[in-house]
DNA sequence: TATAACTAGGATAAAAAGGTCTTTATATCA
DNA sequence: TGATATAAAGACCTTTTTATCCTAGTTATA
């Protein structure tokens, strides 16, 4: 469904959310420990979503990956994929025809085109702020 | 969402049904220049799939591909995703969780249980008999 | 000023995608 | 019947993309 950049990139930011709830920075290696992820990949990953505005960073010690409370609910996890998936899942053909649309539709364009709309509205509807405190509340997890 | 290998096996499929359904072979060759894919590659795909049972082949003179008629409403396209990209897509953490379930849930394993659910009853309830058909009727694609 | 931390970039490994060539099976025709 | 042409099967190789690792830097703060 997601690339692996994608799926550590969700996971990763979900822990930023919470520690950023909490008032903690997250450290590169923290995040790593945290979601079971190699370290330097995931640092890349970070990068980019530091680029993308998705999440703060600060150097130097005490230093790490924050994200300001107040934006916690604004942040839906479809930004996230947007930013390192792109949106190839929200308007690519499912067969991964060039020209696929309702004038000339593929084999199952209408099909999928309700599987792509409920998964957009699921990733457009899913806060960081719901997610991380649902982590917080030990309801979900990180590893394995 | 799908391997290209899976792309491609689902397109190439749908044509060898639609000539099955006028009683002809699809050669290698036509499938390839049907749905505009790479033929060595595509040569692979299908012989995974006659591995699988899903379609015939026929060697020699006049060979080439087919699937009996009376098989054509049967076969479900998720047997063909099955086939060539695993169980994964039906069964896999969407966050590449190894552990993920109802008793140690990844923070959006509720939210895209709902999605993949939709995703499989969709696969299973789409036959390559009424595929075909469409594309019979000019309804569908498979360029492009 | 030392150091904890992020930044930048390339190097490497693994997997996916695609290509080439040889072998095997089978219709058709001499 | 046997030669031949045709088409899939199979083994092996190259390219491209994705994933991962590494080695220097740079920055900010204790």
């Amino acid at each position: 469904m997601f690339s692996k950049a994608c799926e550590y990139g969700i996971r990763a930011t979900i822990h930023v959310a919470r520690q950023s709830l909490e008032g903690n920075r997250a450290s590169l290696k923290a995040i790593a420990t945290e979601i079971e992820s190699p370290v330097a990949f995931t640092a890349k990953i970070l990068q980019n979503l530091v680029k993308m505005g998705i999440i703060n960073s600060v150097m130097g010690p005490t230093g790490g990956f924050e994200i300001e409370k107040e934006k916690l609910g604004n942040i839906k996890l479809s930004q996230i994929v947007d930013a390192i998936d792109g949106d190839a899942i929200y308007k690519g053909c499912g067969l991964g025809m060039k020209q696929c649309d309702a004038s000339k539709p593929c084999p199952v364009h209408d099909k999928f085109a309700k599987v792509r709309t409920d998964l957009k509205e699921m990733l457009e509807g899913t806060s960081l702020l719901g997610l991380a405190t649902e982590l917080d509340n030990g309801l979900t997890f990180l590893k394995r």
